[in-house]
DNA sequence: CCGTTAACCTGAGAGC
DNA sequence: TGCTCTCAGGTTAACG
């Protein structure tokens, strides 16, 4: 489900309630996520303080003390979903399907805090938590990954290293989370439609100028959307609340068919299948 | 090593 | 309020 934006606008709610606060109970009803979650899990967050939350790539870190930290990824379907006690039916979604009650099926793991609870809810289970026990385990773990699509490593240099000689088209490298880390299946597209780059062009077949848009691009792409709070696809019927607003602002993803929204293009938005993910382009302004 | 495919899951929506 | 099919914002083992 979530890419950077999303995943950074979950861990910006998280962290302007939940810091500094101590976990005082934990249960997990079912810990068959994407890795089975540990028999030691309750046990180690039980009464942790989280002293800091931050996002790398597309996941979220709590940090708590003595270097011991968890990890959570979202998957595809992940939802967080933060209540207030003493509040009746107050209710508060950090994530992107927005559903004005808990969900009744698919609640995994509930951290129980003084004044909210936070549940884990998701559907198809690609998400997962993992337990990190120093700082060199943290570091480990993120060790295969590529630079952040934010970052300074993420750079022309870097670009020209890692593309020449490829025959990998550039679609399937903006979505190999060991190339560049954070991009997902629909900034992918937005990012090439604005870069007027196409998705099936190789990697050694890419010019500097193309690099540079690439780079460019990335940032201001993911720097917007956040600025917008990310995007929400799917709306549930009981909408209440903040919810992203860049799917509004979507160039070519779920465009299949309608015109390039370019201003000095006449193009038409293209969908084809890049190994097995959908992919949208401009037929016209993308070369 | 490189690149691609299938598989992991559930639910929504389309079409019949 | 059926049934079947496709598709979904992610990752990765297994294959040629």
């Amino acid at each position: 489900m979530p890419e950077l934006p999303e995943v950074e606008i979950v861990k910006q709610s998280l962290l302007s309630k939940l810091k500094n606060k101590k976990i005082n109970k934990v249960s997990v009803f079912n810990r068959n996520l994407r890795y089975r979650i540990e028999g030691g899990f309750e046990k180690f967050l039980k009464n942790q303080k989280i002293l800091n939350i931050t996002r790398k790539s597309k996941f979220i870190i709590l940090h708590f003390t003595d270097s011991k930290y968890c990890i959570l990824h979202l998957g595809m379907s992940g939802t967080l979903h933060l209540i207030k006690k003493n509040h009746l039916n107050f209710f508060t979604n950090l994530s992107f399907y927005q559903s004005k009650f808990l969900p009744k099926k698919h609640n995994h793991v509930l951290l129980d805090f003084y004044k909210f609870k936070l549940f884990y809810n998701d559907p198809r289970r690609f998400g997962f938590f993992k337990l990190v026990k120093s700082k060199h385990e943290l570091d480990a773990f993120f060790e295969p990954f590529g630079p952040e699509a934010l970052g300074k490593k993420f750079n022309l240099f870097y670009l020209k290293k890692k593309l020449k000689n490829k025959s990998k088209n550039i679609k399937n490298f903006l979505l190999d989370q060991k190339f560049v880390s954070g991009i997902g299946n629909i900034y992918a597209s937005e990012i090439l439609h604005t870069c007027k780059i196409n998705p099936l062009k190789k990697g050694k077949n890419l010019k500097i100028e193309d690099m540079k848009k690439i780079v460019k691009y990335s940032n201001s792409v993911l720097k917007k959307s956040i600025k917008n709070g990310g995007s929400t696809i799917k709306n549930f019927k009981n909408v209440t609340g903040s919810q992203g607003n860049f799917q509004k602002e979507f160039k070519v993803y779920e465009r299949n068919n309608l015109k390039c929204l370019r201003k000095e293009c006449k193009g038409i938005i293209k969908k084809i299948v890049i190994n097995n993910r959908s992919t949208f382009y401009c037929n016209n302004c993308q070369k």
